[in-house]
DNA sequence: GACATCACTTGCATTATGCAAGTGAAATTT
DNA sequence: AAATTTCACTTGCATAATGCAAGTGATGTC
C-alpha cells in the first residue's frame, strides 16, 4: 500500500508531492469518473472502459479518502450501495485534468474523441466548462445531501 | 518497457490518452527538470532530490524521444555528454505541470516550497510565468542552436 | 598509457498491477 | 424464512515495473 515513491519525503517540489498522489496510472481516471462523467458508484466506475481492476478501484478510492479529496456516503435509495463524492480538493484537480485534456486534444489528435456534449462545452471556453462542470456537481450534491 | 496498461487501445478518452505518456511517478519530473530548472543533461536530472535511479531515467527519456516530447544533440562542448530539449510537444505540457503546481500550493500548504526566484515570478500570474519560462528556454536554444 | 567521466545496461530483489475467484453483508425472490 | 442475487470489496497468484548496486564501453583528461 505504501509506495517506494515518495517524492515529498525527498522534495518539496509541488510537481512532486502532487505526483505523489496523483501520479499512477489510474487515480486521475477516477477523479475523472466523478467529476466529468457522473460516475459516483463503484460499479459504474468498474464498467468505465480503460478496464480497471476492482482491487486497484478499491485501493484507489480508499487512498484519495485517506488524502481528503474524496468522501462516501451510503446511497440513499440502496443501503448496500455507497456514493463517492468529491471533496474541494479532489475538484481542485479539474485544473489538471482540463489541461491533460487539452494537450491530448493538441498532440494526440486523431487518437482522442470526447462525447459530444462534452465537446460542445468545452468549445465554449475552458472557463465556461469549469463552471458548468462544477455547477452539475453541486445540482448532484444537492439531489443527494452531500455537503463536501 | 511495454506497459500492460495501455488505456488508448481501450478508450479514446483524452485523460487515458494522456495518461499513458504522463501517468507515472517519473515522466513529468523529468519534464519539469527541462522545462522549470534548466537541467538538460543526464547527469543533472540524476542529481536531482527525488533520487530517480539510473535505469528508469535512461528508460524515460528513451520513452519521451519516441513519443515526440524530447529531442537530443550531443554536447557542443563535450562530445561525450548530450544535451535533451523539449519539442514543442513536451513543452505543451507546461499547461499540465501549472496545474498540478497550483493545486500543490494550494491543497498540500506547509509540505511545498519553491525555488524564490520561480516563486516571485509565478506570483506575477500564470500568463507572465508561462511567457517567461518559454523565453527562457527560446535563449537556451539559441545558445545551443537547437530548433525543436 | 592510466585514469576519470559519462550515458547508459545488467542482475537481482522488492513492489505494484492484472486477473480470476472468493467473501460477507444487505436486499430481493420464492 | 430460506434461497438467491447484488454489491463492495478481498485474496491468491502470475506478471510487470521499479530500486539499487554494479558493470560497460566510448570518450576525454592527465
Amino acid at each position: 500500500m505504501a509506495s517506494k515513491t515518495e517524492h515529498h519525503k525527498r522534495s518539496p517540489c509541488p510537481v512532486a508531492c502532487g505526483l505523489d498522489i496523483i501520479g499512477d496510472h489510474w487515480t486521475l481516471l477516477v477523479v475523472r469518473d466523478m467529476l466529468f462523467l457522473g460516475r459516483h458508484e463503484y460499479g459504474q466506475m468498474l464498467e468505465a472502459p480503460e478496464g480497471i481492476s476492482s482491487n486497484i478501484l478499491s485501493d484507489r478510492l480508499s487512498k484519495l479518502q485517506k488524502q481528503g479529496l474524496v468522501g462516501q456516503i451510503t446511497h440513499p435509495e440502496n443501503r448496500k450501495k455507497k456514493l463517492y463524492y468529491l471533496t474541494a480538493k479532489g475538484k481542485g484537480l479539474i485544473h489538471v485534468l482540463m489541461a491533460i485534456t487539452s494537450w491530448s486534444k493538441q498532440y494526440m489528435g486523431s487518437q482522442v474523441k470526447l462525447p459530444t456534449d462534452l465537446l460542445a462545452e468545452m468549445n465554449r471556453g475552458p472557463d465556461h466548462f469549469i463552471e458548468q462542470t462544477l455547477e452539475r456537481l453541486r445540482q448532484w450534491e444537492v439531489q443527494y445531501q452531500i455537503h463536501s
